[in-house]
DNA sequence: CTATTAAAAGAGAATCATTCTCTTTAACGG
DNA sequence: CCGTTAAAGAGAATGATTCTCTTTTAATAG
């Protein structure tokens, strides 16, 4: 994307165009394989050395709040235990990060019938987990 | 569980019986709603003040390794950012860290409907994210 | 029951991604 | 151009987790 084009969506968005703005914007659509803030980082020293992290940081946080980015959240985190080992999938409270487990040996029949059928190239399927994003309606 | 039950559990495995072990144990059954590390912590402080919190890491890690507890990684990780705004999945390789993109409109249609008919109880579903777990084949 | 020894626990420093605080700079409307 | 105000810069702080090194203890054999 041209940096002309980024300005454009900055303005749109009511944002103030910055040079680190735009080199962060660029580097996040160069390195598409969803880059850590610390391969962005990285990418972006090499052209601006003088760039400093927490800026970095500071630009990720407002491209993403105006919906020009997305977070990606994976998998290495404040890691949680569980003393229940069946399979199952978890419901994620949106609003209050409360995590449930969800059972449903039907849907994973259905799912893995489906994966039968159509399979993802150079891919080889070891488990799938459904994350369900949501609302509890009541507190308990 | 008593304490006698997750002593055989313990040795089952071939791992020492230690009482750290064993309130580690009991801490993540009776906190049964995916504690993390810190309130297993603060939890077993109550009852043992002097456990060193390192200690705690050790025994989930052995606990986890050994199958008697699993880990659940959840949300807030080393994030990683993305430029692509449509809705998709996620292939992730247990190999490797690696994380694609998998998009598959007929599989969203599939799970949509099967929701249509089966509600989750005092759950409201905002969206539905699969992270499907394997390995890529080729390393392109 | 006691000694042996390998594994585990303890303590606190180190790490590392991220956030915070405070100061300086610069975008942009007028 | 100028002033206002948001943004950038710098580096300290944070906080979960890991590391290193020392001490203790569980399991085993005599």
């Amino acid at each position: 994307m041209k940096a002309e084009e980024i300005s454009r969506k900055l303005i749109e968005k009511g944002l103030k165009v910055t040079p680190q703005r735009i080199a962060v914007y660029e580097a996040v659509i160069q390195l598409n394989n969803h880059p850590t803030a610390e391969s962005i980082i990285k990418n972006i020293k090499k052209t601006s050395p003088h760039i400093a992290s927490a800026t970095v940081y500071k630009v990720l946080d407002a491209l993403t709040e105006n919906g020009l980015i997305k977070r990606v959240k994976t998998e290495k985190d404040i890691m949680r235990y569980d003393a229940i080992l069946e399979k199952h999938h978890h419901l994620y409270c949106t609003e209050t990060d409360r995590i449930e487990d969800y059972q449903d040996e039907h849907l994973d029949r259905l799912i893995e019938n489906y994966f039968k059928e159509k399979e993802i190239p150079d891919f080889e399927i070891e488990d799938i987990k459904l994350q369900i994003n949501g609302k509890f309606m009541k507190n308990n």
